[in-house]
DNA sequence: CCGTTGCAAGAGCACTGCTCTTTTTTGTGT
DNA sequence: ACACAAAAAAGAGCAGTGCTCTTGCAACGG
């Protein structure tokens, strides 16, 4: 309990080196070849050590995925952000479908890691808790820009049934207490319904459907917005 | 090549019934634990036969996942068909509910089966042609219903940017020739939006998001179908 | 300077998909 | 009825997987 915070950091780093260079490949691993196919051997490999060595740093495959799941929320909570942030002041249907394009960017450009994180959930998997943060970034992006737009005169009136209006009130306390339960009901369905663009896109629903996909998005990406009362 | 018909016969009856022996334990396992999980050595085991006898029933385990998937697509399919019926000549946003909620029964019936479809694709898997027919069941369902209210008087104006009517007009022209590009696209984008919010409930992106998903389910189907026109 | 602790390595278990070879069954044409 | 070719089943085997347990080694800390 002395002076072991050197000799701790000593073996500490080394330890972060490592964890960092497995997670590192593994990341390399699933981008090329995807989740079901990233192999605890393949990694240790590719890294010169034997795999029962790797259980060292991930106790198993599962802690292993999990971590890239929480990276993977987080690099796209950083796009979606980062798009918001672009976006600046411009109106709140302008950002809205900034996001959106941000989103559908990241997850192109990252489609094993988009799978991994909105695709069928590995069965017998239940994301832990540690993913929760991670994951409510974007929802959190999008909040933003409704809580915006509720301030200034560019939100229309939401219709809201009577039977929803409970579930919306409790939605609304849990999500962004200065939300009316109006907004924040059509902006759940409107962040369920932009996955679903882009997760059709890209799950290859859209073959010799769609050609154009980048007009396609923009334009429903537009009609989320407006049937989110944006716009 | 004489009188071998009866002869064909008797082999290829046993033949299809092993098939179909073979894909009721698959569909069995499928159920049970998901796609990752299905073993043909399992299978095989449940079935009282050695794993390589099993491969001359199906070449491979995408085979029999392909069988899989056409299936999951066909009955999907006949669950949105029945749903169309029942509605009769309801009024176009309530059929078209009828079947979004007729498609969310059945992804929470088959949630593996579900997943398999409107999950993330395999990697290196490419679903072939002879899935396309049965895919394209549920997608008909929907068109039927615009094709109706296109007659009717229950089909709001949709707004079509120019970028899109190119697209719009091909898309029209490809799936159902009686549609103005207009509510072409917009069922399009309807059609996304509505398995984004089944995914998401079933894929557990709901979690301690929504509690009532039923309604806020025919909450969201019904602003769908508003947002394409319906209504 | 010696002991605890952390890490790496190896062997091994129970699986998987798939292939190749050998044996058995089976439906039939002569 | 019987011999024969085609189809099916079985067996062995290969290369791979996640994961565990035991053993050796090295570095750090009192």
């Amino acid at each position: 309990m002395t002076g072991m915070t050197t000799a701790q950091g000593a073996r500490a780093r080394a330890r972060n080196e490592v964890t960092a260079a497995i997670k590192e490949e593994a990341r390399r691993q699933l981008a090329a070849d995807g989740a079901v196919k990233l192999s605890l051997r393949a990694v240790a490999r590719e890294l010169g050590m034997v795999s029962s060595a790797l259980y060292r740093y991930f106790p198993s495959r599962d802690e292993l995925l999990t971590a890239l799941i929480i990276d993977a929320y987080d690099a796209l909570g950083a796009a979606a952000e980062k798009a918001r942030e672009d976006a600046g002041d411009a109106p709140p249907a302008a950002c809205f479908t900034a996001v959106c394009e941000a989103v559908r960017a990241w997850a192109l450009a990252h489609p094993h890691e988009y799978a991994l994180i909105y695709g069928s959930p590995v069965p017998g998997y239940a994301a832990p808790e540690t993913t929760i943060p991670a994951a409510a970034r974007t929802g959190m992006v999008l909040i933003g820009i409704f809580r915006d737009a509720q301030q200034g005169p560019g939100l229309a009136e939401l219709p809201l049934p009577d039977e929803l209006r409970p579930e919306a009130e409790r939605l609304a306390a849990d999500l962004a207490p200065d939300l009316t339960p109006e907004v924040a009901a059509a902006l759940v369905a409107a962040w369920a319904q932009l996955f679903g663009l882009v997760s059709f896109e890209l799950f290859g629903q859209f073959n010799n459907v769609i050609e154009d996909r980048e007009r396609f998005f923009r334009y429903a990406a537009t009609g989320l917005a407006h049937g989110a009362g944006l716009g």
